[in-house]
DNA sequence: AATAAAATTTAGACAAATCTAAAAAAATTA
DNA sequence: TAATTTTTTTAGATTTGTCTAAATTTTATT
C-alpha cells in the first residue's frame, strides 16, 4: 500500500499543474521534476496500472480520485513540516522548501496527525499556502492579485505565488510576509508598478513582477 | 557525498554489532536487517569502494572512521527524533523506534542541529541510549546489568538493552522508565528471577529474562 | 493538404538493491 | 587429519527508476 518518495514526487507535481494551468502535459512533470519527458511517460504507466491517473497514451492524463487523495496527504504533510521549520525550529520561510520535500516522505499516519496537534492546527503553511485536514479537505478563502485590488481598500496578504528564493529575499526585506495589511495608494499605467502602504510603515514601490506574484484577501 | 538510505541503515547496524560482539559477521548483518547473506556481502564491497569499511573476503570487517562517523551521525539524528516524538508528540517510548527509523534518513544538517536546539540539547534517548553530539562524540556513564547488582544498593535504570515492544510493554506496566530509582531486594538463584524494591512502590518480582536487559548506574 | 515542428512514446541500456541457488572457504567435529 | 557443518561469496535474475536516441503521433504552419 505504501508508495515510493518518487511514486509520491509525481502525484503531488500532477496535482499541482492540474490545478494550475488545467490540463497537464508530459513534458510540464518532466519539467518540474527535472526528468526527462521518457522517463515521466514510463511512471504514467504504473500509476495508472495502480489505478491512481486516468491515462490513454498521446491523450494527456489527470489524477483519479484516489491519486488526488494521495497527492493531497503529501500536500499535507510537506506545508505542516514547513509550518513546524519556521514556528519550531526558526527557519527563515525561504529555506524550508528543500527540507520539507523529503520530509514529506515520513510514512507515519500517526506522527503527522500528532504533529499537526502539537502545531494547534494551522490553517495556512508559511507561504500562506492552505494545509489540507486528514480527510483531504482543503478550505480556501477567496483571494485575487494584489495587481488587481481596487485603491485604498485594506487587505491581507495571503500568499506567494512564486516561491523562488529571490522574491522571499525581496519581500523579507520590504517587510511583507504571509498576513501583512497592506493597501495598494497608486497604479502607474506605464509599467504597472504601484505604490503599497505597509501598516505602520512608509509608502513603497513594487514593480509589476513582484505584485503580480503576491495575493491578498480582503480585509474585514 | 549523499548516502543512501540502504547504505546508512547497514552503517549503523555495522556500528552496533562491532560495540556489542566486538567482531561482525555477515550473517549477523543480515539478521539484524532481515536480509540475506547475499545482500549483504554485495553491500560489503560497495561501502569498502566508498573506503567507509575495511574488508577481505572471508576475512570479517569493520568501520573506517569515516565509516564509524557516519554511523554516529545517523545513530544522533535516530535518537534525537525519539526524544522529540516522545517529550514533544506525546508518543509512547515503545513506539518510536519504527517512525525514528525513517525520520533518521533526512539529510539536512541544519535540521538537526536546529532540532537539537529545540529539544534544549538532550544527553539520552527515551531508551536511555546517550545522543551522540554533532562531532560524533558520546559520554557515556558506566553501567551494568541489573541482574549484576549487589542487594540493597542503590541504582537508578539508564538503559534497556532489548527495544523489542514486548518489553518495554512489560516494564510500562510495572512503572520501570529510564531514570525509575530501584533497589535489588532478593537474588534467587533457582531461576535467577530478582525481587526489585522501586521507590514509593512495593517490591516486584522480575524474571532473569527481562532482568537481563535492564541497565542501571549507581545512584548518589 | 502537405510539410514542419513539437510532444509523446518506444527501444534498449544502466545503476542500485535485492533475491535464490550453487560454489568456495573456514570452522568444527569425529 | 578427514569428514561434516557453517559461513561466506559468486553467478545469474529481478524490480524500480532512470537515461539517450530513435520512432510515432499530434499540432501548427505554410
Ligand atoms: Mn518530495
Ligand atoms: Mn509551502
Ligand atoms: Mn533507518
Ligand atoms: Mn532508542
Amino acid at each position: 500500500m505504501k508508495n515510493s518518495v518518487s511514486k509520491e514526487n509525481y502525484l503531488k507535481a500532477i496535482y499541482h499543474l492540474q490545478h494550475e494551468s488545467g490540463t497537464v502535459g508530459t513534458n510540464e512533470v518532466a519539467a518540474q521534476l527535472q526528468t526527462s519527458a521518457a522517463s515521466v511517460t514510463d511512471m504514467l504507466k504504473k500509476l495508472k496500472k495502480q489505478k491512481l491517473l486516468l491515462y490513454e497514451r498521446y491523450k494527456g492524463f489527470k489524477l483519479t480520485q484516489e491519486g488526488r487523495k494521495m497527492a493531497l496527504q503529501v500536500i499535507r504533510k510537506h506545508r505542516l513540516w514547513e509550518y513546524f521549520l519556521v514556528e519550531k525550529l526558526k527557519f527563515g520561510w525561504d529555506e524550508v522548501h528543500e527540507v520539507a520535500e523529503e520530509l514529506e516522505h515520513v510514512s507515519s499516519k500517526k506522527l503527522i496527525d500528532r504533529l499537526d496537534k502539537f502545531l494547534n492546527y494551522p490553517q495556512t503553511d508559511p507561504h500562506g499556502d492552505p494545509i489540507p485536514d486528514d480527510q483531504g479537505r482543503i478550505n480556501q478563502l477567496p483571494s485575487q492579485c494584489l495587481l488587481d485590488m481596487p485603491l485604498n481598500k485594506p487587505a491581507r496578504v495571503s500568499g506567494i505565488t512564486s516561491q523562488s528564493s529571490g522574491i522571499l529575499e525581496l519581500l523579507q526585506h520590504k517587510n511583507i510576509g504571509i498576513g501583512t495589511r497592506v493597501e495598494v495608494r497608486k497604479k502607474y499605467p506605464f509599467d504597472n508598478s504601484i505604490e503599497l502602504k505597509i501598516k505602520n510603515q512608509p509608502v513603497i514601490t513594487l514593480s509589476e513582477q513582484v505584485a503580480k506574484n503576491i495575493l491578498v484577501q480582503d480585509e474585514q
